[in-house]
DNA sequence: TTGTACGCGTTATCAT
DNA sequence: ATGATAACGCGTACAA
């Protein structure tokens, strides 16, 4: 008694009467030079459809000389779903994209790397046959001109290096910021006050300049006070953040938030403090990744990460496809963000 | 110009100056019936590193008959980080345990099977040429059965079908609802409710069960009043469940919890009717999974997730390896819960 | 349409 | 005792 291990192309060959070359070529549609009579093809297809016959993956990476394998490049270690809400998705986003276009991805954090007693990025990647690579928001420009160095397709996502040309995903921070401040303004907010990042990075700086921005074109001068910039994006320092303003006399009638996870840590604070929101203080968020879920809920920018994700493997799925052409044209997107409205926002009118 | 693509093993052997077969048995210990001479195991061995070389895993999965992918089949479909936090995390959890092994996992929802034009699961997986499954609390025992009978080796997680001897991976539910509930009983608590759900699986109802026997063995008649059974794990459910208990007169002095996403909606609820935690009401919830970032943060009974995952792909893993051995034994590990201390909890003594 | 070689690592067999 | 040779796994591309 055999094992019903899966059909192979020459299991279908020898059931329509035929042999393998036929059969790889009817069932892959390859028929430039190859002809091939409807009458066995019909044969050939009924015949894998019998069998339920498909094609071994493995075998064929092997013959195609494609692990289907992408390397991923976080931004950060140890990321977990409330700590660090962005990146962590974007992970299981990518994770979900890559097995729609058939890759797997395997992570290069320097932690991982070091598991696998392999010290450096690129060697590390190149050890496992990846056949592209995905960097959220790398940190240096030579990091990334390493990797095309070796021929390897990449796409950065979130804060790309602009240094390096390659295909790049990005979210507008801008139009978001922009929309959101508003938002507050038309709501008869003129006390507004912001908890960012000082990130380096032009997009962190773009969301401060947005939010100043808005403020000077309704008018309102900005109170230097109300702004809190912290260095990582976390709920401690987003509780830090939120303490620094409300520790003081005078306090805003709305709050600016550039991430839910620094919301999550400020709402604590308020809560403490007994800050009813929105009764005493609006609040927007941005990320919009749990601010539904935040006691109240809140108001908050939408990131649309998955579908960020999907383009990144789009566009690395080409660059694979096209050998190396995506570094040419190096296309770049940028996806527009949504205000979601869940009445965290008083209307003072 | 060439390009600097990975070497091979017949890189190797020429730059050692030996053939490609012991280039392998060297690189892999592989020395049953092969002994090579210590000087020309080091020249191989300085070769390979000099050269970076790494068998190409594409190659070596053919030629052993092995993908390297697991399939997953998941509770629920639509899984998301808050609204159903433990099967997503277990995926997540999966997928990192499953890199450790050497292993990917592809997914096996009735969705994502039915996007590949395949309404089975079990073609689906074979289609996919996976070397083994692991199921997240099945919902029929057929359902296993079919895998085993096409020779997979298969791993339980959570709820398992007991009719189906498989190994397995579970995580106590009774000894952590009983410390929980002692805890209460401890701190002087007396009026005890309970937000639950209603499913037929012995987990869900030895949570009901521990409940009721600590209360029994305190002396504290039970108040059908203050248990609510809800269908499925969701914000929405631990919303309604709060209302139906708190709606009436008589109210508890605790409330016991048994999950994070209950606990996520219950909160809401008791925030918006302005009943402070824990002055006028203490709460412990099940899964802990983001209880310490939930306003306020809450103690809650420590589900070992990563710890599961991990195991269930050991087990998973020995079983592919011994060729079906693990469904002789049929190992079932149970793993230990924690109740994590977080000031939600009022000591009325 | 068919035969044949190839991609790459592994292992059983054969030769010193 | 050491090491080389050949065949295998499976799908695919190209010459015949």
């Amino acid at each position: 008694m055999k094992s019903p291990s899966s059909p192979t192309s020459l299991d279908v060959a020898r059931r329509a009467g035929v042999s393998r070359s036929i059969v790889s070529g009817v069932l892959n549609g390859s028929l430039s030079t190859m002809r091939v009579s409807a009458e066995t093809r019909e044969r050939i297809i009924a015949a894998a459809a019998e069998l339920g016959y498909t094609p071994n993956p493995v075998a064929r990476a092997l013959r195609r000389q494609r692990s289907n394998v992408l390397g991923f490049v976080p931004r950060a270690d140890r990321m977990t779903p409330y700590d660090s809400p962005v990146p962590f998705l974007l992970t299981v986003h990518l994770a979900q994209a890559g097995i729609q276009h058939g890759y797997h991805f395997v992570e290069a954090s320097t932690e991982s790397t070091r598991r696998h007693g392999n010290d450096d990025l690129v060697q590390f990647l190149q050890g496992r046959h990846v056949d592209g690579v995905v960097l959220d928001s790398p940190e240096s420009a030579e990091e990334v001109a390493r990797l095309i160095d070796r021929r390897l397709p990449v796409v950065q996502m979130i804060r790309p290096q602009p240094a390096v040309r390659t295909p790049s995903v990005m979210i507008d921070a801008i139009p978001g910021t922009t929309e959101a401040i508003r938002h507050l303004v038309a709501c008869g907010h003129r006390e507004i006050g912001f908890i960012g990042t000082n990130g380096h990075h032009i997009v962190d700086r773009s969301r401060l300049e947005a939010f100043q921005h808005v403020l000077q074109e309704s008018g309102i001068a900005a109170r230097p006070e109300w702004i809190s910039l912290v260095e990582n994006y976390n709920p401690d320092h987003g509780r830090q953040a939120a303490h620094a303003i409300f520790a003081r006399e005078s306090r805003p009638t709305a709050l600016f938030i550039t991430g839910d996870n620094l919301a999550l840590g400020a709402l604590q604070h308020l809560y403490e403090q007994g800050i009813r929101i929105p009764d005493e203080l609006s609040v927007i968020s941005y990320d919009d990744i749990f601010a539904g879920h935040l006691i109240p809920p809140l108001t908050s920018v939408h990131q649309p990460l998955q579908e960020a994700a999907n383009r990144a493997v789009s566009l690395l799925a080409s660059s694979i496809e096209n050998g190396q052409a995506g570094v040419v044209d190096a296309d770049t997107v940028s996806l527009p963000t949504h205000l979601i409205q869940r009445g965290s926002v008083r209307n003072l009118a």
